[in-house]
DNA sequence: AGCACGCCGACT
DNA sequence: GTCGGCGTGCTC
């Protein structure tokens, strides 16, 4: 009796384990299918896990049959199904959510279909051909829709255009038939075309002899730090080009797609048909739909955002992860994983060529390809690309101390050398990009009698003034409140608005230059559909002459047109409270200053700071990033932070403070016992302690912690499964999660 | 997770 | 007398 063990699709503890059902006669399973089967009284979707001779221990009485398989092929891959036993390990999750990861998420509860259009077919051949076309001439219409169907069938919309009568009576008379023929829903591309193929710099040829010849053996695990500007790009489709050539697929990560509409249409229109696209933004049936082009091997080239290194590739040959640095590629909900180590993960199990590349590669990935610091995730191979194509030169960064511009009277957010600089760049028809890490008008509203900011009702988080709207925001909760007439502290009138947002900047650029057309991109102003690619247009064609924006404007965008580049305010990123804000602050900088002068014209970048003196700022703006490396590294090493010690936390969540602050300190109880019944265990821990959370409220929920740092030597801490074991467990009033090298630290 | 089975209060 | 509260226990 064939039997198959099954995941059922519900995510509970208590039906996590595997289900035994008989399969029935006729039906052939492979592991990795979806099925439908019976479960007490009703009808669940479950994965195939593995199929075997018997029932095993499973009593007679209880064996129940398999209903249908809800595909006709296994929906995952056998590699990914591997890929899921390990996640699960990895992440503490249940099979069915890492299983669910493998597909797009519409497919479940089959609320997405295949999409089928009316296509007309020609039937009649020969002599009732001939009849037709006869009873047909004092017909033009109908002529015209069988001259045109004897090429081939067409969709019906089109016939139906020529003429809607014309149609319905060659159909009555069975000279054309009509039926459904799926169709396929693609996103729709960008604006953006492949730049013409240039030859190869001698960088570019270095990097593809280490990297093609380890493709060829299956194996290579590379870090390639290459320079904003020296053609990364490139390097990724002669790498994806060489997969292709030897029969395999390609798996090519990017931050977000909508903020790399270029890397998207580069490859696009460099593989066609071939590429397929994965991201958050595509609607339900594009994105299901792209999924079976890759499943069906259609598409061998994905490009996608952090879930797609899921995309159900076989023969894998190459895993690209483009800004490696990322921090999008950490998923911050559960089940929490790193698409950096999953491709890892992917590619030796695989036997594909690991890319990681950035210009400003993580401390942590470029420490691995240093010998002798060893990481638990193994050494990489270092790539460089110090310099730029076509000899061209990197930008000339200027670094203005704003305390000197506030000393002089200029309280504007524009010193007197961005001003100048703007002048001229605008002046010889070029373009500008001003960058500032921050939305809205002010970032903080607060009293000059008292001082207090004003705070978010819910959350302990100051409101920032959006001035489009006349409101204040909180950038947490989305709360939003007109802003106060008077200080809801001490009653004072004298409200006064700091700091400098996008809208700000906008703002000043409208008053100081005046007509100067330009685009803001934000969150605010991306929220349609494809907004992002329509603004990113206007400013392509040149329609407008500067861009403001966020740190979605300082990734991987390419406009030959740029020639100035602004940091309006470096010290936004800078002075975040978390270890890693230089990190952050070195990269942006470098990032966005990688845009200004990429064709011809020579760029020049002016970063404000109010510290001209910080080593990320002055790395930066040399474009050093082994220098900035050296420093922080030996800063994390002297301040124990990572990846010399791994921090953990235990968030505690409640609409009861008190009860909040219980829990942790019960947490924290709990915990130092387990640590004080180990020696080994009690000298990895660098520091435990339960205190509240750096943002005390969230939505109206008071928040608690109990925060760790160990020293990171040896292999996974038993503290981490006792904390896992911990957050499981009922705690009354309370929520607790735990969060392991946490993406922020809120 | 859902849905049965199961044992005690106010309604046609 | 039944309808229905949600406690506990199971689902191959």
């Amino acid at each position: 009796m064939t039997c198959c063990e099954v995941i059922v699709e519900i995510a509970h503890e208590n039906v996590g384990h595997v289900f035994t059902y008989r399969v029935p006669d006729g039906l052939s399973l492979l592991p990795g299918t979806r099925v439908l089967a019976p479960f007490g009284s009703r009808t669940v979707e479950g994965y195939v896990l593995r199929l075997k001779d018997g029932p095993g221990d499973v009593p007679p009485e209880k064996l129940r049959t398999i209903l249908r398989a809800l595909d006709s092929y296994p929906a995952i891959l056998p590699a990914l199904m591997d890929l899921a036993a390990w996640l699960c390990e990895k992440a503490h999750c249940l099979p069915v959510e890492a299983l669910r990861l493998m597909l797009p998420a519409q497919m479940r509860g089959e609320r997405v279909r295949v999409k089928t259009a009316q296509w007309a077919h020609l039937t009649a051949q020969g002599e009732a051909l001939e009849q037709a076309l006869a009873a047909a001439r004092r017909a033009p219409r109908r002529a015209e829709i069988l001259r045109r169907l004897a090429q081939g069938d067409q969709p019906a919309a089109q016939m139906r255009a020529l003429g809607a009568g014309a149609l319905q009576t060659l159909c009555r008379q069975g000279v054309v038939t009509l039926y459904a023929r799926e169709t396929l829903r693609r996103p729709a591309a960008s604006g953006f075309q492949a730049a013409p193929e240039a030859p190869l710099t001698d960088d570019q040829c270095r990097v593809l002899e280490e990297i093609l010849p380890a493709m060829a053996r299956g194996e290579g695990r590379f870090l390639l730090s290459g320079v904003t500007g020296s053609g990364k790009t490139e390097v990724y489709i002669r790498a994806v080009r060489a997969a292709l050539a030897d029969g395999k697929g390609a798996i090519v990560l990017v931050p977000e797609i909508a903020l790399t509409p270029q890397m998207v249409g580069w490859f696009r229109s460099r593989f066609g048909q071939d590429a397929a696209v994965l991201h958050s933004r595509l609607s339900a049936g594009e994105r299901y739909d792209e999924w079976r082009r890759i499943r069906r091997g259609d598409a061998r080239v994905v490009v996608g955002a952090r879930s797609a290194v899921f995309a159900p590739v076989e023969r894998l040959g190459i895993i690209i992860v483009d800004e490696e640095h990322e921090q999008t590629y950490l998923n911050d909900h559960h089940p929490r994983y790193d698409a950096r180590e999953v491709a890892q993960r992917r590619c030796e199990q695989e036997h594909a060529t690991l890319l990681l590349a950035s210009a400003t590669p993580s401390l942590k990935s470029f420490s691995r390809t240093m010998p002798h610091l060893r990481s638990s995730l193994g050494p990489l191979t270092l790539l460089e690309m110090p310099r730029r194509v076509l000899g061209r030169p990197m930008p000339r960064v200027e670094i203005v101390d704003m305390r000197q511009e506030l000393a002089r009277g200029n309280r504007t957010v524009f010193s007197r050398a961005l001003d100048q600089a703007l002048r001229e760049c605008l002046a010889r028809g070029e373009q500008a990009m001003l960058f500032i890490n921050r939305r809205g008008y002010s970032t903080f509203v607060s009293c000059r009698a008292c001082g207090q900011a004003v705070k978010c009702p819910h959350c302990d988080i100051s409101l920032t003034y959006h001035r489009a709207e006349d409101m204040l925001r909180c950038h947490y909760c989305g709360h939003e409140q007109p802003p106060p007439r008077a200080c809801p502290a001490c009653g004072s009138p004298s409200i006064k608005y700091f700091g400098a947002g996008t809208q700000k900047v906008e703002e000043a650029l409208r008053q100081r230059f005046a007509g100067v057309p330009s685009v803001r991109m934000d969150v605010d102003t991306t929220q349609g559909k494809d907004a992002h690619a329509k603004l990113l247009d206007t400013f392509r064609r040149g329609e407008a002459r500067v861009l403001i924006g966020t740190q979605m404007i300082a990734k991987g965008l390419d406009f030959p047109h740029v020639t100035l580049v602004g940091v309006v305010a470096a010290d936004t990123t800078l002075n975040l409270p978390d270890y890693r804000s230089p990190e952050r602050a070195f990269s942006l900088i470098v990032q966005v200053a990688g845009r200004a002068g990429r064709a011809d014209t020579p760029g020049r970048v002016i970063v404000q700071t109010y510290d001209p003196d910080h080593y990320a700022v002055r790395a930066a703006a040399r474009q050093d990033y082994r220098a900035f490396f050296e420093t922080e590294f030996d800063r994390r090493r002297r301040g124990l932070y990572p990846p010399f010690t791994r921090l953990a936390r235990l968030l505690v969540e409640s609409a009861d403070a008190g009860a909040a602050q219980r829990t942790a300190e019960a947490l924290a109880e709990a915990l130092g016992a387990f640590v004080s019944g180990d020696p080994a265990l009690s000298r990895q821990v660098v520091q435990m302690r339960a205190m509240e959370a750096p943002v005390k409220r969230l939505r109206g929920r008071a928040r608690w912690q109990v925060f760790i740092k160990l020293y990171a030597r040896g292999p996974t801490p038993a503290i981490l499964e006792k904390m896992d074991e911990l957050a499981a467990r009922e705690w009354r009033g309370a929520a607790v999660c735990l969060e392991v090298d946490p993406a922020n630290m809120a």
